[in-house]
DNA sequence: ATGATTATTAAAGTTAACTTTAAGGTAATT
DNA sequence: AATTACCTTAAAGTTAACTTTAATAATCAT
């Protein structure tokens, strides 16, 4: 099966200008062309993309996913060094996980104060 | 107890120009002066900043933040309003949290197959 | 065969969140 | 008295990640 970018943009949430930046700045690798010059994604497009987004909304800079590629692009004498890479990414996503759930403590705390205050409020309500 | 702006750079890990900035944004109320100009800090100050730390570090715009403190600002009127913003603030990143992990799934589930080719490259090094 | 839809490119524009620069003021130290 | 270490402002510059624009081309439906 092959796709258009329209389709692709569909299936993704990406704009058809986002995809070909992405391309462009080497994140989207082997992508073909018809005859008019029109992109075609195949299935093994599609999969990249899917991993590539996970990269991305994780948070990793577009840059370090274009080096990634090109190192997957060099072929298998590349394969520690990608996992290597995986692993600090991982790492460091997780890192940033534990902060943001010190962050929401932070949050439901202030929570618990508007609550209070709001019970104290309705206390006033009745007694006036 | 009262701080120069420098004592607070290495007190939250913001630079001098970040704190002016979020100043000028609106994000830090209520920092005085001291007969000079300079900014002088205080205990509100701080205890403030690190809530707002949380808010920043957890995604919310500056400009969002800042709509924020204006309300704080109209005084005891603006609590729900306040608790709302909050509320909703939790949820989108209780959201993007578990988005996250489903995507450190797919990392984790490269890696596994990394660790398969791994030990299949060290077979054949034996092998042959 | 004409208008709508879809695609292409290169280049310029946008936005958020800072950072840097330039020009200067004050205060303590040598 | 001069150097050092702070601080101030306004304005310009930077970076990442896109988006928009402009000019062009192919294909499809009426």
């Amino acid at each position: 099966m092959s796709y258009h970018i329209k389709e692709i943009t569909e299936l993704t949430g990406l704009s058809a200008s986002t995809l070909r930046f992405y391309e462009k700045a080497g994140v989207i690798p082997f992508v073909k062309r018809d005859i008019n010059g029109n992109r075609i994604y195949d299935e093994e497009n599609i999969q990249w993309m899917d991993f590539i987004l996970a990269l991305r909304e994780t948070g990793m800079p577009i840059n370090d996913i274009k080096n990634y590629v090109d190192l997957y692009k060099e072929g298998h004498s590349t394969l520690k060094e990608r996992k290597e890479m995986m692993l600090q990414h991982k790492a460091k996503v997780e890192e940033e996980v534990a902060q943001i759930f010190k962050y929401l403590d932070k949050i439901n705390y202030k929570l618990a104060l508007y609550n209070i205050l709001e019970a104290n409020m309705n206390e006033q309500d009745i007694i006036i």
